[in-house]
RNA sequence: GCCCAGGUGGCGGAACUGGUAUACGCAACAGACUUAAAAUCUGUCGCCCGCAAGGGAUUGAGGGUUCGAUUCCCUCCCUGGGCACCA
């Protein structure tokens, strides 16, 4: 008998498999027996230069004998590997050594599938895919743009978060704890221009489509909670602004001051106060926009405490006086119109003048820092498009809403009015407590701290303020333990519309600007955070919501015992129902009290009621648009071009993919430019529509771009006119199981969800959610139970384990240690168990063999029942994955025959079951009792469920519910012959001795309970 | 703070819808083989009392429902993961 020699084995039969190309999955085969399409996938890796770890294998593994089990059980399996190759690792090499990136990827990608092949895994190589590879970003590309054209890709300046040491700017997904997710710095603000892809469009598309999938529910609350969607109410405070003491009205092209809603508007403003003006402008028809703005500013009073109202062309002829350098303090823009295309067909000779002119939108907000868009959502003139043109130039909000009459010309426009009052709008979740609120907080970033400069007494102090907090990290100003701080807006005061008091305004960096309206309205007596401010502070506190009298333990807080302790917490109950409907923060629900007319009301009840009456219902979500884009070299260029007269412009089609070119350095810059700027032959280009000279857009897109559709890709490697056929998507996607990580949860699983979507919306994508179930697994720990680390020195190779155990006993003990979706702790130690079963099986099977009557051998009984139970066993420990267990149990069979003479079949069923797990060895062993084909090619063995069945039961006897004993008995016996038996026991005699029997409980075949 | 997952021998872990808790493996101990060791094979092996037969307690803690609870309910503790001044 030779040894076994699992090296020489696993050697040839990877040839053999490679040779045969026994894993190729073929499109839309239906060949006898085949049944449906089973699409399995892993997480393509990132070929790094240290070679593929135990947190590859354990999926891969997972992945890997779940197809070899489809795969005999008839279904036509695909399971493709291909490489996540751009990324920072090898871009850092490059800086370094001075290593082109694609050099080093692709001696990472042949020592990586060196690896993966040693594994014994049956992927099809056939369908490797490679992100660098340009047939591949070209498709990148291409997408992105149908993301350009959908207006879902869009540029824009903001706040961001930029890694120090890797000098680019991070998603929101990419920072951890206020670190960068790939080296751990942490993460500062910076102000720059990015792209930006539109994914909160799909937020609430992306939480309805969490409901279809089968995925464990821990991963949909993740992302779920990331989403992070509250319904509540949008609310105006109105600000009252001593400093403000001037309107002026300009009217549209045909008008007159006395027309429209001037004379009630004006009636409005002067009984508020403030002084108005309206002029007749000259040129009627066709009139000329600087004209008019000269016209007003020698006859006018304009400064900066003064209001202007534009509407239609008096809008252009305001943002005119602006871009002439009168300061003022605040624009409304009501219907202006942009374009000069009207929607009732003509052409605006005026409008399109003063476009083609030219406003210089650098130099109107210069002028002013406070803009209000109102467009009619009902304009038959002026469409909304020149609105939301304006909107993304001046970078304010567009408001939206149906004017009273057609183009806001109607004798009354209450929405103008009250677009004149300088307001701050916040938003709650609980607009139930509105009585209660006390004083406003505004974020550091809030504009309206600009735009009431004028009024705010304190402004130095403020502006200080501002300075620091925009100054401190993430981490610094959402650390928990600090205490709160802020700054009263002296001067400036805001009304509560349920009240109708006046109450402070502040600025405090506990109000975040990134979420909601970066502004809040403040209820300390039932908010911890607002509690904790007006304490300090001094802030009144009013209570407007008694909670349920209830006995639970209420967290008094201390020097507040004059009011009834706001924090107490209610009835448990409404906890659960609020994360349902409404979320909140810290407060529960009860019934309000000092509100109004709505007191003695339910929370529940009155939020609604509430929210319409103050504000309007609004849902807010915690998620943020995904910036996208990296100022690094080795990723996929972003395909734009940037023309000074076309503006952005996307590169056509026919000119993809923009190629990476080659550069000599490849140091990030810092300065927020990537190494590609500095390349200038590439740099510039002629626009695609006009042909004068213009620049490439010199950002790359992130590591997460080319894996948010690469499964898509693998249905169809090669095709050079589309992404991937429809039909062939339509055969294989969506995928049935996706192995892989947690820590991809809210990073690669939620973007790829996102494109999927958006490319299904598009038509281009057949199915509409990607990945149909997912399996995470659990990580593997070093022994000492500590993550495996170089620093740590506690890494397992799994090389080594390939070179002295053999890759089955690797890929048996990995799926061995415990259940796939927990965290095990890797044990040196317990290998050997594997490999001994191994050998042990090795032997047995060369032991039988010997055995020259194995031909005609007949199963015993005994033989037969433990195989099909192990049939049984495997088969659904394999549907479910839980692969520890089906381990188990093929140790237990040996276990149970290694004594006993067993058939020739019996082995080789043995082996088939054997080989998901362990297929090397299993195919050897097949091969020398005569096997001549793969065992990959056998089909699954079925179990004969009469032969499952034990012919006695072992019936355990219990009296009071202890056992007692124990007794056999045929199978399915009936309760007094099983009765009578255990009666006949001396320890079940002795407990009863004296004592009637009360009661018998009978579980056939399992247990007799006598109570006594 | 909120939301998930989990807590079972010396260790990794089994236990189907409430029905013998500790399958399987590791480690440990004893024996066989060997000049010896390793490897291999055979056996023992959760804890406490007992020579034994047998008995008792036991699945993080406490309580409840039940003839019977690792499993269901309540309260609490601990570990891991996620979110977090998100209004």
């Amino acid at each position: 008998m030779n040894k076994y020699d699992s090296g020489k084995i696993e050697k040839k039969w990877q040839k053999y498999w490679q040779q045969k190309k026994i894993f190729q999955a073929k499109d839309f085969s239906k060949s006898a027996g085949q049944q449906t399409k089973k699409y399995v996938l892993v997480e393509f890796p990132y070929p790094s230069g240290e070679g593929l770890h135990m947190g590859h294998l354990r999926p891969y593994v997972a992945g890997d004998v779940y197809s070899r089990f489809k795969r005999m059980q008839g279904h036509n399996v695909m399971y493709p590997i291909g490489w996540d190759a751009f990324g920072l690792p090898a871009e850092n090499f490059a800086i370094k050594h001075g290593v082109h990136p694609s050099v080093s990827t692709a001696k990472n990608i042949k020592n990586a599938k060196r690896q993966i092949q040693s594994w014994g895994l049956s992927f099809d190589w056939s369908r490797e895919i490679n992100t660098t590879d340009p047939n591949y970003y070209k498709w990148t590309q291409w997408i992105f743009l149908q993301f350009f054209k959908a207006g879902l890709a869009y540029e824009a300046t903001g706040m961001i978060n930029w890694c120090p040491k890797d000098k680019t700017g991070l998603a929101n997904e990419e920072v951890i704890d206020g670190k960068c997710e790939r080296c751990g710095s942490i993460v500062e603000k910076k102000e720059l221009r990015q792209w930006y892809l539109k994914i909160t469009a799909y937020a609430e598309k992306l939480l309805e489509g969490l409901k279809t999938l089968d995925w464990p529910d821990r991963v949909k609350v993740q992302q779920e909670n990331w989403i992070g969607k509250s319904i509540g109410a949008e609310i105006d405070f109105a600000i009252s602004q001593p400093r403000v003491r001037r309107f002026v009205i300009l009217h549209g092209r045909a008008s007159t001051s006395k027309d429209n809603f001037y004379p009630w508007l004006k009636k409005e403003l002067e009984a508020s106060g403030f002084e108005i003006q309206a002029l007749d402008m000259p040129g009627k028809g066709e009139p000329d926009d600087l004209e008019q703005a000269k016209f007003v500013m020698k006859n006018c009073m304009l400064d900066e405490n003064t209001v202007v109202i534009g509407h239609s062309f008096g809008g252009v002829v305001a943002l005119r006086l602006l871009e002439q350098g009168m300061k003022l303090n605040k624009v409304i823009l009501v219907a202006t119109p942009f374009s000069g295309k009207f929607l009732d067909g003509k052409q605006r000779v005026s409008v399109s003048k003063a476009v083609q002119k030219g406003f210089d939108f650098g130099k109107i907000k210069n002028s002013c820092q406070n803009f209000t868009l109102l467009y009619g959502t009902n304009d038959p003139v002026v469409p909304l498009s020149d609105g939301e043109e304006f909107s993304r130039l001046l970078n304010v909000n567009l408001t939206k809403i149906q004017s009273s009459g057609p183009h806001f010309q109607s004798k009354e426009e209450p929405e103008v009015f009250k677009a004149c009052l300088p307001s701050l709008k916040v938003f709650t979740t609980r607009p139930d407590t509105i009585f209660g609120a006390t004083y406003m907080v505004v974020a550091p970033e809030h504009p309206i701290i600009r735009n009431l400069e004028s009024g705010i007494r304190n402004y130095e102090e403020v502006q200080k303020y501002v300075e620091k907090a925009k100054k401190e990290s993430e981490i610094q100003r959402t650390s928990l333990e600090k205490e709160k701080t802020g700054v009263e807006l002296k001067g400036i005061k805001a009304v509560n519309p349920a009240t109708g008091e006046e109450i402070p305004v502040w600025v405090a960096d506990y109000v975040l600007w990134g979420y909601g309206t970066g502004a809040i309205m403040a209820v300390p007596a039932h908010d911890g955070r607002d509690f904790e401010f007006a304490k300090k502070f001094g802030l009144p506190i009013k209570s407007v919501i008694e909670y349920n009298p209830s006995p639970h333990k209420g967290r008094e807080i201390p020097g507040n015992t004059a009011e009834p302790s706001p924090l107490m917490r209610g009835d448990v109950a409404s906890a659960s129902e609020a994360t349902e409907r409404l979320q909140s923060a810290a407060i529960d629900y009860g019934i309000l009290i000092n509100s109004g007319k709505f007191t003695g009301m339910k929370s529940e009840e009155a939020i609604p009621k509430m929210a319409a009456e103050f504000g309007k219902l609004t849902v807010q979500y915690k998620l943020r648009d995904w910036v996208f884009s990296r100022q690094r070299y080795w990723g996929e260029p972003i395909p734009i071009i940037h023309c000074e007269k076309c503006g952005i412009v996307p590169v056509p089609e026919k000119d993809l993919p923009v190629k990476l070119p080659p550069v000599k350095k490849y140091e990030p810059t810092g300065t927020g430019e990537s190494p590609l700027a500095a390349i200038s032959n590439w740099v510039n280009v002629k626009c695609p529509e006009c042909k004068e000279p213009a620049k490439r857009e010199t950002n790359t897109m992130p590591q997460w771009a080319g894996s948010s559709w690469y499964w898509l890709r693998y249905t169809d490697p090669g095709d050079k006119k589309i992404f991937a056929d429809k039909k062939k998507q339509k055969y294989w996607t969506p995928v049935d199981v996706y192995f892989g990580g947690m820590e991809h949860t809210t990073l690669h699983l939620l973007y790829s969800r996102f494109w999927n979507l958006f490319l299904y919306d598009q038509g281009l994508v057949t199915a509409k959610e990607p990945f149909a179930q997912r399996k995470p697994h659990g990580i593997v720990l070093a022994a000492d139970g500590e993550k495996m680390s170089k620093s740590r020195g506690n890494v397992v190779n799994p090389d080594d384990i390939v070179k002295s155990q053999g890759a089955d006993t690797l890929r048996m003990y990995e799926m061995f240690l415990g259940p796939h979706e927990l965290s095990v702790s890797w044990n040196d130690q317990g290998v050997v168990g594997i490999r001994r079963f191994l050998d042990r099986v090795w032997v047995w099977t060369n032991e039988q063999f010997k055995n020259k009557k194995i031909e005609r051998l007949k199963d015993s009984e005994k033989v037969e029942r433990v195989l099909h139970k192990l049939i049984k066993k495997v088969t659904e420990d394999l549907e479910e994955q839980r692969f520890n267990t089906a381990i188990a149990s093929f140790m237990e069979f040996h276990n149970e025959i290694k004594q006993e003479p067993v058939s020739l079949k019996t082995i080789k069923t043995f082996l088939t079951l054997l080989y998901p797990f362990a297929p090397h060895i299993a195919e050897e062993l097949n091969q020398m009792l005569g096997g001549k084909k793969s065992l990959q090619l056998e089909a699954w063995p079925k179990y004969d469920p009469a032969k499952v069945v034990e012919q006695t039961a072992e019936v355990v006897v219990q009296v009071n519910g202890r056992v007692r004993g124990k007794v056999s008995v045929p199978a399915g016996s009936g309760e007094d012959a099983v009765k009578a038996e255990a009666l006949k026991q001396d320890a079940v005699a002795k407990q009863i001795a004296g004592i009637g029997i009360k009661r018998v409980i009978y579980v056939k075949d399992k247990l007799i309970n006598l109570v006594i």
